[in-house]
DNA sequence: TAATTTTTTTCATGGCTTGACATAACCTGG
DNA sequence: CCAGGTTATGTCAAGCCATGAAAAAAATTA
């Protein structure tokens, strides 16, 4: 592949750039340690043009040697480069439904910092200030580490534009400009600061190593969202309102829906719908409280789960047929419901995607738990650096 | 947008291909021609690097020279350029339902040659024998213009894997190697051979100037499918097969479909299912047949493209939530229809779309009529050569 | 016809990768 | 324990490409 798009001119130093960034995306992708030698090998480039790239990618805290690693054979031994792990940081920050998240996650993609803490006022001025609180308490203890904060993205349980809440339910929020409010309580940090749907972000921080190159990644609590990997990148539509998941219509003539359609998803699978307005044991999360009824065999949960898992299986079918994806990733409430949910999933979707004859699709639950949302949205510094290496290196940090 | 993806080294003469492909996309772009002065100031590179690299493009036939045009201004007159009209041609094929249509397109997007050949056969290897003669008669009449044939698509009505057509229900195919086939025919050609679906193709072809950034085309007829532009470009899912929209579920428990599952958009949008069985009057195909009794205020009819407009909004609906556009093309039948479709259409999707509150959604008839998949295809030539318009100099033709 | 203006081409300069060569560091065998 | 072999990394002249300045070309204007 040798798409390039690009608006600026050529001028050498992109050369120079071009292939520092390919060189970097090499130790990113290595598994282990990798020499000057064996970079030379898998890049294509030249042994003295590794060494100047490489000697830049030390300079600048991307890259580290990890010593001179005798491995038995004849000769110098090979001197091994890694990510560096005390170079430019991610901050992740998360509304969760039950309180608020941060997360610092390093550019190899390992979680070095997490906190959580229930929510004191859910007003928007209020969880910004928190946010930010937390946001400096993770800076420091990232900078503790050596490490320096770049990114700050923050995770909201809702449709976002250009920094801006467009409207998330379980907050009570509307149109919040989120982004600089954030920006403000930020600003003695120096870092870019972003804002995306929880969804994204949550997808964003399944994809790594031993995830496929597209999926679909459902995101289950109060509300229902998605978030769509394609070809290992974020799927965000025109402006970035994509998979609105919930309101995707599954019985045009259901029930009518808080966003004034009828017969959305979300009147069968969110939360709310499962418990069916039954109230919650004290201690217990509505997931949690719905997995020990299940569990235990109560027949009216067991029959509202397969309910949920139908519908699921109908909207994410709609997926899969239009996008042509054949994983799907139950994260959210939905992971931990998942014993429950899969088997009803699986049966609308071989009976409704066009393309389970030839290629089998997977439906399994998401590793992250919780934290995924603000994993990923910590994750973000990884994309940023990958993408422009070039940017963090004349910052000089 | 500076994300460029490529595993291959950056060496010297890779900037100047990069160069030498931005000049060429400004060319591409400009709708008048442009001096090398103005490319020089639009790209921001320099008058000596422009003279060499379009001193290349017009070796290469890919840019030619208007001749000088004094505009009254003192000074050595600008000498225009433009996309060469007789450089590489694409070579658009489809297999429609009433018949076969071959199509030439040069590099400027202009149409230069059109032929439509009604079924002798619908047997796989006979319409490929068939396509084959019309390719190279289009060849041919390219070739008299001075044209040279580089790229030769193939529309198809139904999903395509590499070349092979998984399944083509109005044809009766089923994993067909249409791609290998056309190539047998196609050998004295040398062109790159291509398969892809109908409706992708389609929204290719009305991906211009004057259509959005992003928008969902909607093919009508036998079967209905989907070309999502995004970004400019077609998506087209992980293995090619997106865009079922025929296959989205309307109705969970609607009237069992073809496909094996209940309620698809198909069993109430498609020709068949607004003609419901009646019978066509002779000489009129089903589009032609259906507008002329709806226009003499035929209740049945009428009722028919209602259920259809309603069920196309439910499905498309879906589409918009996930994917965040807000452009909707009717193509194929639905073109035809449109008159009697779009209200409809649009009521569902004031409804049921999230963000319409927010981004007022545009449904319109698409522009290129039957001929639209046969152009798209052609177009694949403009995608090719843009997207490395070196490829074509080093072919030296 | 000469001066002016704008476009296009020519030429020396500097940055970046390359290929060949030099150096460093480890293993093997006598 | 040291010489020779082997592998990894660093150094240097050469070539390619874009740049900036200056020259040449082609029109208008006086």
């Amino acid at each position: 592949m040798n798409a390039v798009r690009s608006n600026d001119p050529a001028r050498q130093e992109r050369l120079r750039a071009l292939n520092l960034e390919l060189v970097f995306r090499h130790v990113l992708a290595a598994e282990a340690p990798v020499s000057r030698t064996e970079l030379a090998a898998a890049t294509g480039l030249t042994r003295p043009t590794i060494t100047r790239i490489v000697e830049e990618l030390i300079a600048g805290r991307l890259v580290t040697e990890t010593g001179a690693t005798p491995d038995g054979r004849a000769g110098r031994p090979r001197m091994g480069l890694t990510v560096c792990r005390s170079g430019p940081a991610g901050l992740g920050l998360d509304i969760r439904t039950d309180g608020l998240a941060a997360c610092v996650v390093d550019l190899s993609g390992t979680v070095r910092h997490l906190a959580f803490a229930p929510f004191t006022d859910t007003e928007a001025p209020a969880v910004l200030e928190h946010l930010g609180r937390m946001a400096t308490e993770a800076a420091d203890a990232a900078a503790a580490e050596g490490l320096t904060v770049v990114t700050a993205t923050l995770a909201v349980p809702g449709p976002t534009d250009d920094g801006i809440v467009r409207t998330a339910p379980s907050l009570g929020w509307r149109d919040v400009n989120a982004g600089a409010l954030l920006a403000e309580h930020l600003r003695h940090l120096d870092v870019h600061t972003d804002v995306d749907n929880e969804a994204n972000l949550a997808a964003r921080g399944e994809l790594h190593r031993d995830t496929p190159d597209h999926f679909l990644y459902v995101s289950g609590g109060l509300d229902i969202g998605a978030g769509i990997i394609l070809d290992r990148r974020l799927m965000r539509g025109s402006h970035g309102w994509g998979g609105e998941l919930g309101h995707l219509t599954v019985d045009p003539d259901g029930k009518p829906c808080r966003c004034g359609s009828r017969g959305c998803l979300q009147t069968y699978a969110s939360l709310a719908a499962i418990l069916h307005g039954e109230t919650l044991p004290d201690g217990l999360t509505a997931d949690a409280a719905l997995l020990t009824w299940a569990d235990a065999g109560r027949p009216e949960t067991i029959a509202a789960l397969d309910t949920a898992a139908t519908a699921l299986g109908v909207a994410i079918a709609n997926v899969l047929n239009l996008l042509d994806i054949d994983t799907v990733l139950l994260g959210g409430s939905f992971a931990l419901l998942s014993s429950w949910l899969i088997a009803g999933v699986e049966a609308e979707l071989a009976q409704r995607v066009l393309s389970a004859r030839w290629a089998p699709i997977t439906v399994r639950p998401a590793t992250l738990g919780p934290d995924a949302a603000a994993i990923g949205a910590a994750m973000a510094v990884i994309d940023r650096i990958r993408r422009d290496p070039t940017e963090w290196l004349a910052s000089g940090r």
